[in-house]
Parts: C-alpha cells; structure tokens; sequence
RNA sequence: CGCGGAGUAGAGCAGAUGGUAGCUCGUCGGGCUCAUAACCCGGAGGUCGCAGGUUCAAGUCCUGUCUCCGCAACCA
C-alpha cells in the first residue's frame, strides 16, 4: 500500500491572551483527525502554531513596558504547555516571528508585486489634519470634515493592495468544480453570496503599524496581517525558504481546520493569493461552530473563559478531550456547560466505557482466573455483537473522512453500549453457576474482550492515555492496538486474552458536589474580570488580577477628557438599529445628540429624566453612513455577562457639572 | 431596509429526494447483581413558532407572519 501524505493545520492563533477552550477544541479535533491518519499509515503533517504582528500585541506590550517579542515569547510558551498538557501531537510549530517565515513573506509580497497582483494606492477620500481621518465623500458634512467641520482635502495615504477583485469570477468556478472545498456545505453558499456582492481590493501593508513585517521594497510599510498570517500554511513547509523542505510533499493541505468567523479569509483571500502565485488550492476548508458559553461567545472581557488547562488538571485531558470532540454537533455551535462536561464524562467514560472494561476485567478474573480463549461464536447473540464490532473500522473511517469526529466516536460508543446489553443478555454469572456453563462463559467473556480490543484501539486517536490502559488490562501490548488500525480490522481473532485488573480507567464525578466547586470557581473568575472591567470601583471588591492596563498618563491628561453629568431629555429606540438608543441629553449648555450602543439592556424608560455622565469633548462622529452624529459618549461599565451599567448621578446633582 | 441561521417532548438536539415523529439527559415503572449505586428493558411526555395554501398525504414544498441569535452598516 502507498503511503499516503495527509496535511492538516488549524489557524495560528493570535497570543495576545492565555487561549482558551474554544482554542483547545479547534487543535484537539485536528489532532484527532491526524492521529487517526497516522495511525492508518499516513504520513502526517500537523501544523500549528501563533500570529504574533499586529496593533493589538503592540499595545499589550507597551502597555507592560516589555517589547513585543518578549510579550509574545511569554504567551507563546503558554500556548506550548497548553497543546503539551491536552496531548496535541503537532508536528511542526510556527510562528509568525520566525525568522524564515519573515524570509518567505517577504519573497511572497515581493513576488506578487512584481506580477502586478500587489500594487500601490491611496487611500480614496479626504483627510483631515487636526483630526487625522480619511473621510469618505459620503462622510462629509457640507463638504467639510464631519468632526471638526474643517476643511478637508484629498491626501495621498500610500498602502499595498492585493487585487482580490481579480479573482471573484475564478473562486466561484473553483467552488462548483470542487464542491467539497467548503466545509460543511451550508457555509459554501454563505461564501458565494458573498463574493457575488462584489470584493473588494484587500489591504495588505499599514504604515501606523511597526510591529510586522516590512515591506522589503519599502519598509515604511509593515505588511498587514493577510499575506503575513494566511501564508504560514506554506512557509512552515519551507516555500521560499531553506529551513524546511517539505513543500512538494505536503502541499496542497488536506484540511484547513477553522472557526466559521475567519472562514472567509480561508476561502477567499487565501485562494485569490495562490492563484496568482500560481499555486494549488488546499483541498477543502472546514468551518466549525463555537463552543458556546451561556448562549454567547467565549471572550475574555465577558469573564466567561474557561481555562482547558484547569479542566484537564481536575478531570484529565482525556475526558476533557472526549468531552470537546463529543458534544459538538459537526458543524455546529456546542455549548460549553459544567453539567454537560460531567454528563459526558459520567455517563459515556465512568457509567459505559470504564464500567465495561471493569465488569468484563473482573469476570475473566474472578470465573477463569485471568484467561480466557478464543472459541466459534454459537449464538445469534454472539454474532450480533461480533458484527458490529466488524462494522466499526468503516464506520469510523467514514466519518473521519467527512471530518465528523462526534459521529466516529457515537460508532464506537454504540459498540461500548452492545456490549454492555451483551452481558446482560448472556448473563455470565449464571453461567458461571454450574460446570456446563463454563465453556459458554469462556466464550462471552472471550467476545467482550475482542470488543474491547476493537474499542481501544480505535478509541486511541480521541483519548491517547486512555487507550493504552485499557490495553494493559486487556492484557495486549500498546502495538496490538495499532495493527487493528492500520489493517483496517476490528476483530483482532486472538488465541486467548490475559486481563489484569487495573484502577477505574474514568472514576465517577460526584455530579452535586462537583458543580458546587464549579460554580464557585466560575463565581471566582467573573468577581475577578468584573473587577478588571471596572476597576474604578469601590474596594469592597475582593482583590483581583486586572489586566488590560493603560499606560499611565498626566494628570493634565486626565484633564483633557471633558466628564459632565448631562440629563437625559429624549431616548427612543431606533428604527435603523437594534443595538442603538438615541439619546438626546442636556448638558447645561445644549441639548445633544448621543448615540449609545446600550439598546440591548437598557430600555428608554430606563434613563428618560435621568442624570448620566457624558464625555462631553469627545470628537463628534457620524454614524449611520452620516444620517445621525453622535456627540459624545455615555459612560458605563462593562459587566460579567458582556452587558453594562450606567452610573446615575442624584437629582441634587445639575447637568452640566464637571466629573473628575 | 440588508445578509445568514434558528424556532420539534421538561432540557439539549436529529429529522437528503413529502408517506406511521426520533435521539441523549431527566422523569416514572420493571429486571439484574458481574461491575465505578454502575448495567439492561419498558412507559409517560410533542396540535413539529403562528396563519393560510399545494397534495390522497407536509416537521418536510409554497405564501404570509411573529420571535430569537449572529454578521455587515452603526454600539466614541
């Protein structure tokens, strides 16, 4: 048989934070589709890795006074741990700072320059100096700059294009002829409608931001994340380098793993880049869902992380991999829950799973002292359960193939659950009553241990550590499970088993017990990111860790930020809007105009009448392509659920006055 | 106004090409005792968001409508 190469990345994440679980589910489905390959004989490539340019991790950096390579060395080496501690079997790591990937970006830009797929622009529009802003014909007010009604002229703000554009018409044929290159097929027409809205030009270079890689022909330029991140696909396998030279054997990818919001740039930009560099598409890009926590998305400033690190110390990496790989739908959004982490992990691994191999460990022990042999299947119950068993490898395979990992695993789960109906149907301690049973016994305990091998061996991709407990107590050597995968077999037909009863492979959670910690835990960790969000506040708070620290500033600085308490005079809902109130408030001076994004839980009632605090200085700014202006900002706190609460000052307290 | 997704048993979800409404958890009852108070069997529970329509037949197709959630315009 050949060997077949298989080539699998997830994104490379942006480590300008601790990752969190939805990282841990992106890596730990790829590096189960990669061991499964592996183990059936592929030659694997498993890619990951960080995207550590851009605006954001400067700031983070200066914000603590270290440079952003120090920052991002620090958060990198977490990241490592991380995929350490969750068993992801990466084989190469790249980072977006290594210095052949800079090589080979560079050489790409340049190269895509040359062809004339990159070319140099302005930005269109007219800048304002005091306000340094581009503005678009659209946005002028009367002609004039919009913020500070001066005049406006048209500037020449140089940046790189890349002309996607060019590409819309190819993309679209390259879907219909490969219909399978999106992932899963529901987000391919999401796509479509997308580029037939018509793309634009993709900015690749930035002159405002110096943590990247420059331009090689122009270096006040940095390249801008596209061409930079997108490209680590082939830099990491050493195209237009000379650290790896892995290229002509690994490219085209098999799979591009990633999250459904950067799935447009998998499958559009990315392609549109190498088509002009006349180089061949990945063959399919999978879009997952999100591992959802309390109906939203997982976000640091939420306070609604879950630490994966954490999880695995408390309940093991694989049942937290199981718990990952499991319960998301294939292609779906999942939610994240403590009672579902624990149902899973009670009722698949300890209830079925481990109460099986314990049940049918005991038994071999305790009727035939440890040996049983291989005997003719006789019953039709015999033959029911042996032939699922044979059906799983293609089962699997099937899915695996269509990436659907939850299904893989529901295959051999329902193996896990037949054999459990098994022993109740042929009721072994019965047989074990009389001497005429013995040969019968013998025979069941024998079927259930082939079952057993058959799961653990192809449960070994999902949970690495677990499987090769349960081959010790199976009394098989850890390479017995390998040639079941490889061959594509099941039932393995051995001359006897040799058990040994071992430890519970998933102890059973105390499900009451274990969610009082968890919330208390979970309570820990929003008191701490409440206190982060607000840490203005009284300090009566518990201390906590605050993070997202500004740099420090004057105390004239401070001054120039204009608070007054203002009265709300008017507030409507907005037609237009779904998250906007329109407020009109009175100042002391003048009724204006504010729109705040507060809409989803504050209602006009709420605040009509009421005295807010207002940045009353705050540059004036069109919103709504100019139909409205807002005049300045509402001050709120964030709060743990991803809301905010508005400070209300007494009636005593006259509009117009000074906050400090 | 726009684009996309979703509304099916208490909860969470399946239900290509229309033909007796399924799964997991929970619940109720039973069985078993080898096993991690685990395992196995059975029952109850749904007018499939609402209103029309096509059809011998619609959760499944069509029209309208309501609600929820994303995305983009817009949360200074």
């Amino acid at each position: 048989m050949e060997n077949k190469k298989f080539y699998i990345t997830t994104p490379i994440y942006y480590p300008s934070d601790k990752l969190h679980i939805g990282h841990s589910y992106t890596t730990v489905a790829c590096d189960a589709l990669a061991r499964y390959k592996r183990k059936q004989g592929c030659d694997v490539m498993f890619l990951t890795g960080t995207d550590e340019h851009g605006q954001k991790i400067q700031d983070k950096a200066a914000a603590k006074g270290v440079t952003p390579k120090a920052y991002v060395d620090e958060i990198v080496a977490t990241v490592k741990e991380l995929w350490q501690t969750m068993d992801v079997s990466y084989d190469r790591f790249i980072r977006t700072t290594d210095d052949y990937h800079v090589e080979s970006v560079q050489k790409i830009f340049t190269d895509l320059y040359n062809k004339g797929d990159i070319y140099k622009s302005t930005y269109k529009g007219m800048y304002c100096k005091p306000c340094e802003s581009f503005w678009t014909e659209a946005q002028l007010k009367d002609g004039k700059c919009p913020d500070c009604g001066g005049e406006v002229y048209e500037a020449e703000e140089e940046a790189y294009f890349f002309r996607t554009s060019k590409y819309a018409d190819r993309l679209l044929q390259y879907y219909e002829d490969h219909p399978d290159f999106i992932q899963p097929a529901t987000r391919k027409n999401e796509m479509i409608s997308f580029i037939k809205q018509g793309l634009q030009d993709t900015c690749v270079s930035r002159t405002s931001v110096s943590w990247g890689i420059p331009v090689p022909f122009d270096p006040k330029h940095t390249i801008y994340v596209w061409i930079d991140a997108l490209s680590n696909y082939i830099t990491a396998l050493g195209y237009g380098n000379d650290t790896y030279h892995d290229y002509d054997k690994f490219w085209p990818a098999d799979v591009h793993m990633v999250g459904k919001e950067i799935l447009r740039f998998h499958t559009i930009i990315w392609p549109a880049m190498l088509m002009a560099m006349d180089l061949p598409l990945p063959k399919k890009v999978f879009g997952h869902g999100w591992l959802l926590l309390g109906g939203g998305k997982m976000s640091k400033s939420k306070g609604n992380v879950v630490d994966p690190v954490k999880l695995c110390d408390r309940y093991g990496v694989d049942a937290v991999r199981y718990f990952l790989l499991r319960e998301v739908p294939f292609g779906n959004d999942g939610a994240f829950t403590n009672e579902a982490l624990i149902a899973r992990i009670n009722t698949d691994l300890a209830n079925d799973l481990g109460n099986l191999l314990s049940r049918t460990v005991a038994m071999c022990e305790k009727y035939f002292g440890g040996t049983v042999t291989n005997a003719p299947a006789a019953d039709a119950l015999d033959e029911e359960l042996l032939s699922l068993v044979r059906g799983l490898p293609a089962k699997v395979d099937a899915a695996m193939e269509a990436l659907d990992v939850p299904t893989a695993l529901i295959a051999i789960f329902e193996v896990v659950q037949r054999a459990n109906k098994y022993i109740d149907e042929t009721a072994p301690w019965v047989l074990a009553k009389s001497a005429e049973g013995k040969p019968r016994l013998n025979t069941v305990l024998y079927n259930l241990c082939t079952a057993l091998h058959a799961v653990a061996a192809y449960l070994q991709p999902y949970l690495p550590s677990t499987a090769p407990k349960m081959a010790e107590q199976l009394g098989l050597a850890a390479e017995e499970l390998d040639v079941l995968v490889q061959e594509g077999r099941a039932d393995a037909g051995r001359e006897s088993y040799t058990v040994h009863k071992g430890d519970a492979i998933f102890p059973r959670i105390d499900v009451k017990k274990e969610l009082e910690y968890l919330e208390a835990e979970d309570a820990k960790q929003k008191a701490a990111a409440q206190a982060a969000a607000a840490p203005e506040e009284k300090k009566e708070e518990p201390a906590v860790v605050i993070e997202d620290h500004e740099p420090e500033i004057s105390f004239d600085d401070f001054c120039k930020v204009e608070l007054r308490v203002a009265e709300v005079r008017a507030c409507e809902t907005m037609k237009e809007s779904k998250k906007l109130l329109h407020l009109t408030v009175f100042d002391g001076e003048r009724e204006r105009c504010i729109l705040s994004g507060i809409a989803k839980w504050y209602k006009p009632e709420d605040l009509l009448g009421k005295k807010v605090g207002i940045v009353a200085n705050l540059a004036p700014r069109p919103m709504m392509k100019g139909k409205y202006v807002s005049e300045g900002m509402i001050v709120a706190a964030d709060t743990p659920d991803g809301g905010c609460a508005i400070a209300f000052y007494p009636d005593t307290v006259a509009a117009g006055m000074r906050i400090h």
